[in-house]
DNA sequence: TAGTGTGAAATAGTTCACAGCC
DNA sequence: GGCTGTGAACTATTTCACACTA
C-alpha cells in the first residue's frame, strides 16, 4: 500500500488527537468527529482510513485503541528515524526546544554549528557539536535526517555536507531551494513566503 | 486574474531570485535558468509568468528588472499587510529576529504575551503588549494577519481573540487545528508533522 | 437509520508537446 | 536553433453520492 505525503501528515495528525482521546477514554469514534476536530472532512478522514486498511463500524464507529496502534505501528515502521539539526541560532534552538517537549517519533540526537562559543554546550538536551564533525557523527548515530536552520549562504553547502554523510532527507528551513540528488528528498518551510501568501490571500477587514 | 496558493508562494519566490539577480546586474533571464535556481521545471516558470501576464521574448528571455517590478507590484498591492504576534516563547521570537533582519512584505508591527517579565521589552525591535491588549492595538494598527506561537492548549482561545479583533488570517504555528469561520482564512505551519512525514517518505541509507 | 466503504465525478496542479517567434 | 506561449494530456487530491450494514 502506498501512502501520499499528504495522507501520511494527516495520518500523524489523526494519531496525536487519537491519544488524546484514548486519554479521555474515549472507546469509539465517528468519522465525523474526527473531521471536525482536525479541521477537514469526514470523507476524507474515511478514504485516509480506509487506506490503511482500517475498517469502522456503521454503529459505534472507529475504536480508538485499535486505530491509534494501527497508525502508531505504521508509522513507527518507517517514521522512526534519527535526526540532526545544523545552525543552532534563534529558530534551531526552538525547533530543539519544542522537540525536547513534544517527543516526537523522529529523534534530534545531534545539533551542529560553526559558532566555537556553542560547541560543546547542551542545547535542549542536545549536544552541540563543530560542523566538521557533521559526518563522523552522522555514521556513527546512522541518522538519516537533516534539519537546516542555517543562514541562507550556508544552506546549499551544509546541505550537501549532509547528504555526503549519509542523510537522505532534509527539512529546510532556509529560504532557499537546495539541490540535491534524486535519491535524497527535501521538505521546504519558507516561513516568509507562507506569510506573504497568507496575506495575499487574506481579505482585509479595514477597506 | 486569479492566482492559486502555490503560484504566489512560487511568485514570491521567483521575486526573491530576481532581486539578487538585479543586485548581480543580470539584464534578461531564461526559464529555465530561474526554473534552476528555484528547483523546478520551466514549464511551471512559463506558465505563473504568463497568468501574471508578463510575457518574455525568445531571443533573450524575461527583463529582470521588469519582471522583478511587476510581481512586486502586483504582491504589494494585496500583500502589504500589517502583522502581529502572539506568544513570545523561543519560535515567536525566532520569527521576529527573523522577520526583522529580512524585512518582508508583511510587516509584524506588534507583539503579545501574557508573561508579564516580558512586557514592555522589545524584542527584535517589536514592543511585547500583554494578551489584553489585542484588540486595542489590532484596531490602531489595522492590523490584518496574527502569527500564533503559543502553547497548543492556548491557540483556539488567542485565535479567537485574534477573530474578534478584526484579523483575518492567521499563520498557525501550534500543532492543533483551528476553528475559524469562512471569512477567516488559518494556515498551518506543523514543524512536527512535517519532520515525520520527511521521516516517513525518506529511505534509509543505514539499512 | 445514521454512518461506513468506495466507485465515480470534480477539482487542483503539473508536465508535455509543439506552433511561432527572434 | 533555442526559447517562449499555451492547449491538451496527465497526475494528484478532494468531494460526491449512494449501496450497504450493524
Amino acid at each position: 500500500m502506498e501512502l501520499s505525503p499528504k495522507t501520511v501528515e494527516r495520518l500523524a495528525i489523526y494519531q496525536r488527537l487519537l491519544a488524546e482521546l484514548e486519554a479521555a477514554d474515549v472507546d469509539y469514534v465517528h468519522s465525523q468527529a474526527i473531521a471536525d476536530m482536525v479541521g477537514n472532512t469526514s470523507a476524507q478522514v474515511r478514504r485516509d482510513l480506509m487506506t490503511i486498511g482500517y475498517s469502522g463500524n456503521p454503529a459505534r464507529g472507529y475504536a480508538v485503541r485499535e486505530l491509534r496502534l494501527k497508525i502508531e505501528t505504521l508509522l513507527d515502521r518507517r517514521a522512526r528515524k534519527k535526526a540532526a539539526l545544523a545552525g543552532v541560532g534563534m529558530l534551531g534552538r526552538a525547533i530543539l526546544a519544542y522537540c525536547e517537549l513534544q517527543k516526537p517519533r523522529t529523534e534530534i540526537v545531534a545539533a551542529f554549528d560553526v559558532d566555537p562559543s556553542k560547541i560543546g554546550k547542551l542545547v535542549s538536551g542536545c549536544l552541540c557539536h563543530p560542523l566538521e564533525e557533521l559526518p563522523r557523527v552522522v555514521t556513527e548515530h546512522r541518522i538519516d535526517l537533516g534539519i537546516l536552520t542555517v543562514p541562507a549562504p550556508e544552506a546549499q553547502r551544509v546541505a550537501d555536507l549532509m547528504l555526503l554523510a549519509g542523510i537522505t532527507g532534509i527539512l529546510n528551513f532556509a529560504p532557499v531551494p537546495l539541490r540535491v540528488p534524486s535519491w535524497a528528498r527535501v521538505e521546504q518551510v519558507d516561513i516568509l513566503a507562507k506569510l506573504e501568501t497568507l496575506a495575499f490571500l487574506t481579505r482585509s477587514r479595514w477597506g
